[in-house]
DNA sequence: AAATGTAGTATCCCGCGGGTTACTGGCTCG
DNA sequence: CGAGCCAGTAACCCGCGGGATACTACATTT
């Protein structure tokens, strides 16, 4: 009984942008800010509030990297204790969408109780 | 001039599911595999063929960890070299929605050329 | 005066996820 | 007779991403 051979033809999907967009999702907790931030700007204070597991070192890392990478902008507020405020930018206003679409999914898994 | 101090209450998005749908995603390629099979059931050597930078090892391991999930499903051909076969599951097919959303941001990104 | 809150940075440590290479064992094709 | 393809597994190494803890500097609050 041979193999039953495919033709090596066998389209694949076409080749993944998804790669690239994964890129700007990458490290822990980077899409959970996104989406924190998808309600509005808030302070760094506000997003370690918001998410309580993260550290501030890697908040602090994630955000740098978010803004190196064109998806969120910080401003800093010169009131007495200096504080910053974060915001999506317009590239990161893109991504909601698909976080929105993951979230889904995620609320899905949890109303279907799966073990 | 003082911190322009904002309640603590300051409401933040519901709660995250998000993390929970994140696990599924989780592991280098894992998205990538998804994508592939959301085309049909796929084989071993096909989906190393379509994600090339892929190593066996890794694309082995993340085929397993995907089955412990629920994610996809395997199914051994007994042909002569025995071949298996890969295919979503119904919760996998949940996903796709939120990979293509992911995908879109992708050829988003392409198109506009960013450097 | 002391405590609290603001936004981080500095340091250290550690696990594990991923890459690389090598190997199996049957089958078929040249 | 080899060579090559199929679907993996085994063993080894290594980087870096992330957790924990500690510390700064200033101003308002108590």
């Amino acid at each position: 009984m041979a193999l039953p051979m495919r033709k090596s033809k066998v389209e694949a999907p076409p080749a993944c942008p998804l790669t690239e967009c994964m890129k700007l999702l990458r490290g822990a907790w980077a899409p959970n800010v996104i989406w924190y931030l998808s309600g509005g700007p808030r302070r760094f204070g506000e997003l370690r509030h918001d998410i309580p597991r993260i550290s501030a070192r890697v908040l602090s890392a994630r955000l740098r990297e978010l803004e190196g990478k064109g998806v969120i902008s910080r401003r800093v507020l010169d009131s007495s204790p200096p504080s910053a405020e974060y915001r999506l930018s317009e590239l990161g206003a893109e991504l909601v969408p698909a976080i929105k679409a993951i979230v889904a999914v995620g609320v899905k898994l949890k109303s279907a109780h799966r073990p």
